[in-house]
DNA sequence: CTACTACCTGTAGCCACTACAGGAGCAAGC
DNA sequence: GCTTGCTCCTGTAGTGGCTACAGGTAGTAG
């Protein structure tokens, strides 16, 4: 039985965002001591330390919360977490290629600067109309 | 002059987004008619089209901000805005490295997945504790 | 007994919008 | 001239996923 500092220095999610799981019922309320402290349990410190697995995965939270719900055994879990985590995969996969794009551009205008104030290629490439 | 509803059209920037681009100071309050509506000039539709770009460039709004005011023919403005656009080069390019290693542990996670209900790589790993 | 922690609740702030609610003005068709 | 429907106005609240207070209580060490 652990304190709520004690749960995040396991599970590495911090205290405030414990909280804020709690609230938003990603993770079940734990028990509270006569004080009115929270008290965890090594099971509900994997559970946090799950979510930050799945944070740190790039999962948003009701991914994470799906795929929390799906470690109580229940049927086709095994599929159901696949889907969520190629559905992920391509979602990530979208963002590089996207954000590849932008290096791209970012690279072209930041090599083709010259300090040339009159034509600076980024300030008159910016401003330039598009064909629309 | 151009009503909000053109210069949204011809800028690529939504009405809500002009509305709030100019709360905010990135760009000048355009004049106004008897009624009280918005007139844009050409000009003022370039600087939201400037401002457009470089949000789609993934440039932050200070950093759209301070690009936008080397616009107006300042000194050295090719330095600055190569300083600005290096700089946020690199933060691409860290995102596009934090992003193939979330893929890559993804794409492993999901490989290995396969169909077997009680040794779900996906839920058994990111149940299971780090070493820490 | 005092000082210092760790904890509590509740709320506000971050970024860059986006989406209302509730109202006013304006142009076109009847 | 009157209605319809469109665009515009202001102001405020919501999004995601936290993070950071303010102001208070409880427990512990010296």
């Amino acid at each position: 039985m652990f304190s709520i500092g004690i749960a995040a220095e396991r599970s590495g999610v911090m205290i405030e965002t414990i909280r804020y799981y709690e609230r938003e019922g990603i993770v079940p309320k734990p028990g509270r001591s006569t004080s009115g402290r929270r008290i965890y349990t090594d099971d509900e410190i994997a559970r946090l330390r799950f979510v930050k697995r799945c944070r740190d995965l790039g999962f948003a939270i009701p991914d994470a919360k799906s795929l929390l719900g799906l470690t109580d055994g229940s049927q086709d879990r095994c599929s159901s977490a696949r889907t969520i985590a190629e559905k992920h995969l391509q979602s990530v996969q979208k963002k590089i290629r996207d954000l590849m794009q932008m290096e791209q551009s970012l690279a072209d205008l930041v090599t083709r600067c010259s300090d040339d104030d009159e034509d600076c290629p980024i300030i008159s490439e910016l401003l330039s109309a598009p064909e629309q």
